[in-house]
DNA sequence: TGTACTATCATTTTT
DNA sequence: TGATAGTACA
């Protein structure tokens, strides 16, 4: 139990012996802050604190679970389960739960994810009446979040010339209007978003002082991961709690900041130490992940950003190699060259799969990776992207969950009050939204009243709609007398989603009947592991809200030996012994979006200041000289970046040339293909659209439709487009840039129809980039 | 009301 | 490019 404490260096072990009083930990990329925080409350708990006492709050469900599994390890499961440890979201989530009345709320409120949040402002605008395209609904959900996590209500709005003139600067006048319907309709639905969950606890600790008492004397010893990464609302809510006892300690790394767009305020670890009275600072330096070659290439880049506070990491690790840097001619050589060094790395080095990351600044990046390791056959896992809980027939089971606890929750009915189709259409919905807007009450309670009070529907439809509250209804009741599983188990089978689904009958459909089987196991794993701890009871509510919380990170399938392809963003506090950092270019990574301003780059360097610590081995950075970005073919440049590191760490593989394109031949090359290669299976419908490809190679052989998407049919047709032995999927449509892959020269194509039908192919070649 | 198709949109990061 | 909102039509 003791020697816990020999594994520490001199650095660690003070702040983790640090018993009352605030303290700061300035910890460097790979400096064992983890360690830090586990050992000391560890330490705490063996100094005899209550770990009911003891509030950790981190970023991720991920971090929150291993630390705690540390913990047990050293001082015991049964220990360590009473800590209250978790993401500022789930912690409060809880809270709010407990307090909800004095709030207003129900306890089981549900939680809104982004697309409800963003489907229920889409649908505010469009009731206003609102220009649309003016009023973008994305731009008007962060600006709104923004507004949230500034702790900035709609009262205090309105109550901002400041603000409210920018909106109206911004030619959207009418966004504070938005914003009150947007929290009204909320409250109203018993729903929170992610923002709420912050901002309610930010309003529950000041309004009712004793509920903040009642806190404060809870979690004496609080502890923040990533502090780097709070907002104002997290900031002020451990402000809050920590203020009785002050023992409140901070972890962070103010060069690992990268949260910005989301409300994350680099100033609360810069401004720590003003914040509260005798602040203990302690600093970690000593980097034990990476090689020198690394650690100090890393620091030469952060080194360019002129706000942060001074630390000097270092290691005592091996030099280590150069950091290699390639080139490659486009997105899809860069994906064939990552894949190629990686099979020669695992070959030579006898290195396994799950030692190598690719990292990338845009998720839209990890197809042509994919592709590349696809063709190597080595296999990898994509972390992010569309997590499972976001797939349209698992959010359509969690919608029916949803809307059983809290039939208020009004973007879970609109969900799946007609999915599976049973004769509810848009028009019954509009009327339905009307008449609750008019009385002032929900959906449901308006479908539930319509013998009293009867909307202008015929009787037919409202058969439907007593008919789709009765089964509601009767779900409800089952919920009382079984297990969360039991009844996503009956959901399933009786809403005839799944029926849907097998009619369907297509090998989406049936992918998607396994995933309804897979959420269905979840349940009954979570059921069951609930029901151990003694805490919890494993019911509907906790589940759903361990899903609204959840991200793909945390589905990890424990130790799978596969290629780790994620953005930095993800990889923040990860290692791996081999990084590929891709996409090396300007606009891309630094985003041609965070450009505007010294502190957003700055940001964007810290970014790639985590992407390159994660290397403990070996790094490698690439860029392409063109890539396919918004289905278009673009030039890009190397990123500003690469200069910034120290060129003695850096290995050039590809020469750097000046002038990378020779200036283009002029040529007009109009040919014809051979028509009689030509040939259709099932002619193509619509007007002859005019068709400019862009294409690498010219031997175009063969023109056939394919196979238009099976899963709903709803989408545009498709040509496959044989180019040399290479099929190319591609749709037509007006406008449309053909890609071909292998960059070199731009071809144009007409496509000529007669009668609905493709009759013949004409296919010209015209302006020739030649490469050298 | 539902389906089939087309046009259009937005492409940074996520609790 | 892929997702989806919108539209024409059955």
């Amino acid at each position: 139990m003791q020697n816990y404490l020999d594994q520490l260096n001199e650095a660690q072990r003070a702040p983790t012996v640090h018993k009352d009083g605030p303290l700061m930990v300035i910890a460097g990329a790979g400096s064992g802050k983890t360690r830090v925080l586990t050992y000391r409350i560890a330490y705490l708990m063996s100094q005899g604190v209550d770990p009911f006492n003891i509030l950790a709050l981190t970023f991720t469900n991920k971090a929150a679970r291993e630390m705690k599994k540390r913990i047990a390890e050293i001082v015991g499961n049964s220990e360590a389960k009473n800590l209250w440890m978790g993401t500022f979201h789930s912690i409060f989530a809880r809270i709010l739960r407990f307090e909800a009345d004095k709030l207003g709320y129900p306890s089981n409120f549900t939680i809104y994810d982004t697309q409800d949040s963003q489907s229920l402002i889409r649908s505010i605008i469009k009731e206003m009446r609102l220009d649309k395209d003016i009023y973008k609904y994305k731009q008007v959900y962060s600006r709104i979040s923004s507004y949230k996590n500034s702790l900035i209500t709609v009262r205090a709005y309105f109550n901002n010339p400041e603000l409210v003139e920018a909106d109206a600067m911004a030619r959207m006048p009418r966004m504070g209007d938005i914003y009150k319907e947007y929290v009204d309709r909320c409250f109203k639905a018993g729903a929170m978003d992610f923002d709420d969950l912050l901002l309610k606890t930010n309003e529950l600790l000041t309004r009712f002082p004793e509920v903040l008492a009642k806190y404060q004397n809870r979690f004496r010893y609080i502890l923040v991961d990533e502090y780097q990464d709070t907002n104002h609302s997290q900031y002020l809510i451990v402000r809050a709690l920590s203020d009785r006892f002050q023992n409140i300690c901070v972890v962070g790394d103010d060069a690992q900041s990268i949260y910005a767009f989301r409300g994350a305020n680099i100033n609360n670890i810069l401004n720590f130490q003003k914040d509260y009275d005798n602040v203990s600072v302690y600093r970690l330096e000593q980097n034990y992940r990476s090689t020198k070659t690394i650690v100090r290439a890393a620091n030469s880049l952060i080194e360019k950003n002129q706000s942060r506070l001074e630390k000097v990491v270092w290691t005592a690790n091996d030099q280590g190699n150069p950091i290699k840097v390639n080139r490659s001619m486009t997105d899809a050589d860069e994906g064939r060259f990552v894949a190629g060094s990686i099979f020669e790395n695992q070959m030579n080095l006898q290195m396994q799969h799950k030692e190598f990351a690719v990292l990338y600044r845009t998720n839209a990046q990890s197809r042509a990776i994919e592709d590349a390791l696809r063709k190597k056959d080595i296999p990898y896992r994509i972390y992010g992207g569309l997590s499972f809980y976001q797939r349209k027939e698992i959010k359509d089971v969690l919608a029916y969950l949803r809307l059983i606890l809290n039939p208020s929750d009004e973007e879970a009915l609109k969900r799946v009050i007609n999915y599976p189709a049973r004769g509810i259409g848009q028009t019954t919905v509009d009327k339905i939204v009307v008449a609750a807007n008019e009385r002032g009450v929900s959906m449901f309670e308006v479908m539930e009243q319509l013998q009293q009070n009867p909307i202008n529907v015929n009787k037919g439809t409202q058969t439907k709609l007593e008919n789709f509250v009765t089964m509601i209804r009767s779900f409800q009741v089952t919920n009382e007398q079984v297990d969360a599983f039991h009844i996503a188990e009956q959901v399933a089978k009786k809403t005839g989603l799944v029926q849907e689904l097998k009619k369907d009958g297509t090998p989406e459909g049936i992918a998607r009947i396994e995933n309804i089987e897979e959420l269905l196991n979840g349940i009954r794993d979570f059921v069951e592991g609930q029901k151990e701890l003694a805490d919890t009871t494993g019911s509907l509510t906790e589940f759903l809200e361990d899903v609204a919380l959840a991200t793909d990170l945390d589905n990890e399938k424990g130790d799978d030996n596969r290629v780790a392809l994620m953005t930095v963003h993800l990889a923040k506090g990860l290692e791996f012994p081999f990084v590929y950092v891709v996409g090396m270019e300007e606009d891309l990574f630094p985003s041609a979006m965070n450009l505007n301003s010294r502190s957003e780059l700055e940001e964007e360097r810290r970014l790639f200041y985590v992407a390159l610590t994660r290397a403990e081995k070996q790094a490698y950075l690439t860029y392409a000289q063109t890539r396919y970005r918004w289905g278009k073919l673009i030039d890009a440049e190397p990123s500003r970046f690469l200069d910034e590191i120290d060129e003695q760490y850096l290995d050039y593989l590809t020469p750097i040339t000046e002038t990378r394109f020779k200036p283009m031949i002029d040529a007009d090359i109009f040919g014809e293909v051979d028509k009689s290669k030509l040939r259709l299976k099932k002619p193509v419908s619509g007007t002859p659209p005019k068709m400019p490809i862009s294409a690498g190679t010219r031997k175009l052989r063969k023109v056939k439709p394919a196979s238009s998407s099976p899963s709903n049919g709803a989408s545009t047709p498709k040509v496959n487009l044989e180019v040399g032995n290479r099929v190319e999927h591609q749709r037509f449509g007006k406008g449309k840039v053909l890609k071909i892959e292998g960059v070199g020269a731009d071809v144009k194509a007409e496509i000529q129809f007669e009668q609905g039908g493709l009759k013949k192919l004409l296919l010209r070649f015209a302006k020739l980039n030649v490469l050298d």
